[in-house]
DNA sequence: TTGCGTGCAAACTGTTTGCAACTTA
DNA sequence: TAAGTTGCAAACAGTTTGCACGCAA
């Protein structure tokens, strides 16, 4: 397991030019195992527990090299502070807008959108982000 | 127009139960009149040129009561800062990737999306708010 | 008149940058 | 060894807050 990852990431590195260094691996490994969509601090907390002298500042030099080479994705919640999430399995977020709490929610469960490659103007489509808003069953009570 | 303007934000904040200040009231009107998705710096421009003296703080405060108020809604775009727009008819955004320009499509440009009121979890859905992201016409060149 | 709203300045938070020392390839 | 990466500290941008004065109700 700690041999796949750790092979995968050594890949990753030489897919996209980048050196492997100590940080950029623990760094890597944690990000993995945070499910969510964690912000720069809580990284930073996380791979802090294991080098203790990291810097915030490399933590988000990483994230931009991450999100640059697409192992990240940087995600627009209605939020204060930058999120991020692995890029994996394509899914969506619900975001409740008392309490703000997200969560993802899977294509199929959101039933199917129609997704055109090209939009009228010649715009070229990547991918479609869906943001579900509205309460959830907590806040619905107040 | 300007008497119509007027008397809808009159309205808008006696429903509110916020008083109806010189500065809300022209910060309400420009905003109207700015299309697109003004950082609050731009919407602060847009009101010093009538109101020299206005403060940012102003403007800071004003928007999140607005927001707050349901006149204005807060956009999500893969951005730095704040972006707001007026509530009104519903539309998405298309975000390029590169240059991180945002434009407004349509929901019936966009093929019509299977929406439910409630999700799974008993989340109960306001609206979905879709971005498409992608390269736009010019990115693609390069 | 009373309380809400404004403007100012200072404080804060999240993020970025410059640079010397150190690692990786 | 050369180029890329790190950690630190200082700089920054955007946003928020506290408070005295002024205006709307």
């Amino acid at each position: 397991m700690q041999g796949d990852a750790a092979r995968s990431f050594r890949d990753l590195c030489e897919e996209h030019g980048i050196a492997v260094t100590h940080q950029r691996q623990v760094l890597y490994e944690v990000m993995r195992a945070m499910s969510g969509h964690p912000s720069p601090e809580e990284i930073y907390a996380g791979v802090r527990q294991r080098i203790p002298t990291i810097s915030l500042a490399t933590v988000y030099k990483n994230i931009h090299l991450f999100v640059e080479s697409g192992v990240l994705r940087e995600v627009s919640l209605h939020h204060g502070t930058v999120r991020v999430e692995m890029t994996g399995h394509e899914h969506h977020h619900v975001v409740c807008s008392k309490c703000k709490s997200i969560s993802d929610i899977d294509e199929s469960e959101l039933g199917l959108i129609p997704k055109q490659d090209r939009l009228p103007g010649g715009f070229l489509v990547e991918r479609y982000a869906v943001d579900v808003i509205g309460l959830c069953a907590n806040c619905q009570q107040s």
